[in-house]
DNA sequence: GCCAGGCATTAACATTTGTTAGAGTGCACT
DNA sequence: AGTGCACTCTAACAAATGTTAATGCCTGGC
């Protein structure tokens, strides 16, 4: 059931059967959300972290003028709000963007991971280091890249991530976002978010319909991108 | 001379005596870096991470048109490259915006501090969380603020942080960032940056002149950012 | 099968933002 | 004092992006 957290700790560097357990341990309950609804309420100040066994989920936050911006993608194998086992008080709310399995590990049981297995601490501290990187690199398409760029790039992320717990099929993978949700990873209006899935469906290097997207082209759409996936940190390696 | 960075992680939780101790032995070298020079390439595969004890640097990538974008603004008591002790390999640069004294933290002591010090560990950890709830912001600001919105957010979050470590001067601080640099910051060209600017001088809430800000109003700023300061987590709570 | 509602798509137009170019300003260097 | 240079600021125009509104498509409920 802890795949794909396994395959997402365990792409950096090996994790240890004694490592497996401890995270086992350090699981409570399981439970389902439906599409839309709140994972993690901003302000909030969970006493356990969610990890993603199954569906997709958003960290995102609302201004004053009903404006929502995700921060985020999650996706199985993710812990969605880690950095809250010590940074205390949600900043932002984590919803859930399509039907998700999620389980939660307990804040007083990764304490004990912290006191008495460093190298796994070291892993679980890594995860948010690759969060972070993930926004660094977001940070960098909202500013730098054209539309186009940043759409293709955020493709090119999703596929590898996905493709690292094994929910791709060949070059493709399911996406269940609108283009309003879209719109919010971007941050642009729906009108120009419908333009800009356009412009990259015309160049064809993906075919995206269905809630599927398909890539035709994966070196030319890494190009559009220039994509560099080091900034996720799949090489498995000491740390 | 570590002051700064024990205001910075202290502000979180108490640091005992001990803990700073830990931290100064980690230490090695110190350096001065001149304005515009690189102090992490990006690429690189540092054995150490660069602490700043005065100055201002900043992360950034650079797309192949050449157009810059900064990921993160650091100042004194920030590690630039602490995620690089664990992420192992540098996916972008840090350079100095004004002349930059830093020291250097050696990766094999930080990691004996892992090994033996849990409470420090999670401090350190917190630290990076920070970093990745500051760009969390930055996302929202460049997706869904209005520019203007935007640098009053900055400058607000700057504000804050530069007061943590003492580097404020009443309701005002130095700013060494040229219009075109924080156009690097915005995501904006210069000519916008500047309009930019200029609106957010004339609602008459800052003063800025001479790389100098002065907040005159304080609340309306924080009004104009929808600036909420629980992201930077400055709350003191057992971590 | 019919209807309502959500979603994708397009058009027309408004606003924001970028580009190019140039003038002005202040400071370091000679 | 003069020169050069980096930086700020403005103007005029071009391009990107947002807004409003309308259309068509599809699906679930009846």
């Amino acid at each position: 059931m802890l795949e794909s957290l396994y395959l997402n700790l365990g792409q950096h560097d090996a994790l240890s059967d004694g490592e497996k357990a401890l995270l086992a341990g350090a699981m409570t309950f399981e439970r389902h959300f439906a599409t839309g609804q709140d994972i993690v309420a901003s302000g909030s100040r969970p006493t356990y972290s969610t990890l993603i066994l199954d569906g997709l989920a958003a960290r995102y936050k609302v201004l004053e003028n009903g404006g929502r911006q995700f921060t985020s993608l999650q996706v199985p194998g993710d812990f969605v709000d880690l950095h809250a086992f010590l940074l205390k008080t949600m900043d932002h709310g984590i919803v859930a963007l399509s039907p998700c399995h999620v389980m939660f590990a307990d804040h007083s049981r990764l304490r004990a991971i912290t006191e008495e297995a460093p190298h796994l601490t070291r892993l679980l501290w890594l995860d948010t280091l690759v969060d972070g990187a993930i926004h660094r690199e977001w940070i960098v398409a909202m500013g730098r890249r054209s539309k186009t760029s940043h759409l293709a790039h955020l493709v090119c992320e999703l596929f590898v991530r996905l493709q690292v717990v094994q929910r791709t099929n060949d070059m493709s993978f399911h996406l269940p976002l609108s283009q309003a949700e879209l719109a919010d990873v971007l941050g642009l209006s729906v009108v120009h978010m419908n333009r800009v899935i356009g412009a990259l469906r015309k160049v064809g290097v993906v075919n995206w319909a269905n809630h599927t997207v398909t890539i035709l082209d994966w070196h030319r759409l890494q190009e559009i991108a220039e994509f560099d996936p080091t900034y996720l940190s799949m090489m498995r390696e000491p740390r």
